[in-house]
DNA sequence: AAGACACGCAACCGCAAACAA
DNA sequence: ATTGTTTGCGGTTGCGTGTCT
């Protein structure tokens, strides 16, 4: 479900006038959308602030780096959660809490705020059916899950085939992506609804048709970085099980799906 | 057909940690 | 050691869209 962009002004990047002045907030439109992507794709980033000044985007750099970090990334997933992802989440909350951003970084191609969202849907859900199911049969309702917030130390690592500990560490400075350019300079102008543009500017995603080697920037990706399978991070056969029935006793023969 | 409601997603807010001067 | 700035995180909100009544 995608928004319309909904602009209080049009892109707007760079002009001058007192009002224009003003840090926008709300929807990105393709165009802010272009310039970011074409700043970071090109001169990587320094500062978030200074990215949006180079950009000519008045927005804040704090703004500026959810976009990336959320939606522009040329390394981020596009299609929907799949079950084995999300038997992945139940897992992570389960030992980690709700460190989504550590959740996140197990899980490449994640973001944090999709892993929040999807989670909150989630568990909103649940907890609605079981507070129904609890009324309807009288009971108090369940604790809730076993807090893992001071647990994290406990947390058992990542052992990729022995060697590798812990999850493998993401840049903080990125500008770490093999992604294709797309055309700065064209197209512009004319709107296209922001999902299809952005779409087409992550077109990092392999399953693209063609993509024209001199218009590679390379950096690093994930791949490089050998980034740890998520395989190896799912639960124990039946611990999902288990774990459900301890929450919501009232409710173990429910299934998840 | 129209309004109400629920859902999902994008983005903002406030806080704390990390870093620089 | 202190202060100011930037970044990163988790919680929350706002709003468009789909579904239900």
């Amino acid at each position: 479900m995608v928004r319309k962009p909904s602009h209080g002004d049009d892109a707007g990047a760079g002009n001058g006038g007192a009002e224009s002045n003003k840090e926008r907030k709300g929807l990105w439109s393709p165009e802010e959308d272009e310039r970011l992507f074409t700043q970071i794709t090109y001169h990587g980033v320094s500062t978030w602030s200074s990215v949006a000044q180079l950009a000519g985007l008045r927005r804040s750099g704090k703004s500026c780096r959810l976009r990336w970090m959320n939606y522009l990334r040329p390394d981020l997933k596009k299609e929907p959660i799949s079950k084995r992802e999300e038997e992945l989440i139940v897992s992570l909350q389960r030992s980690l809490g709700n460190r989504w951003s550590t959740i996140a970084a197990r899980m490449p191609g994640r973001t944090d705020n999709e892993i929040k969202n999807y989670w909150n849907s989630r568990i909103r859900k649940r907890l609605n059916a079981a507070a129904k199911a609890e009324v309807a049969a009288g009971t108090e309702p369940p604790p809730p899950p076993p807090a893992a917030e001071k647990k994290v130390e406990e947390v058992e690592p990542i052992n990729n085939g022995g060697t590798e500990v812990g999850p493998m560490p993401i840049p903080a400075r990125f500008p770490v992506f093999e992604c294709q350019l797309v055309d700065a300079g064209g197209g512009g102008g004319e709107s296209t609804p922001s999902t299809t543009t952005s779409t087409q500017q992550n077109s990092g995603d392999d399953s693209e048709a063609s993509v024209d080697e001199s218009n590679m920037i390379h950096c690093l990706s994930f791949d490089d970085l050998d980034y740890p399978a998520a395989d190896f991070l799912v639960d124990l056969p039946g611990a999902m099980d288990a774990w459900e029935s301890e929450l919501y006793p009232a409710n173990s023969t429910s299934s998840l799906y």
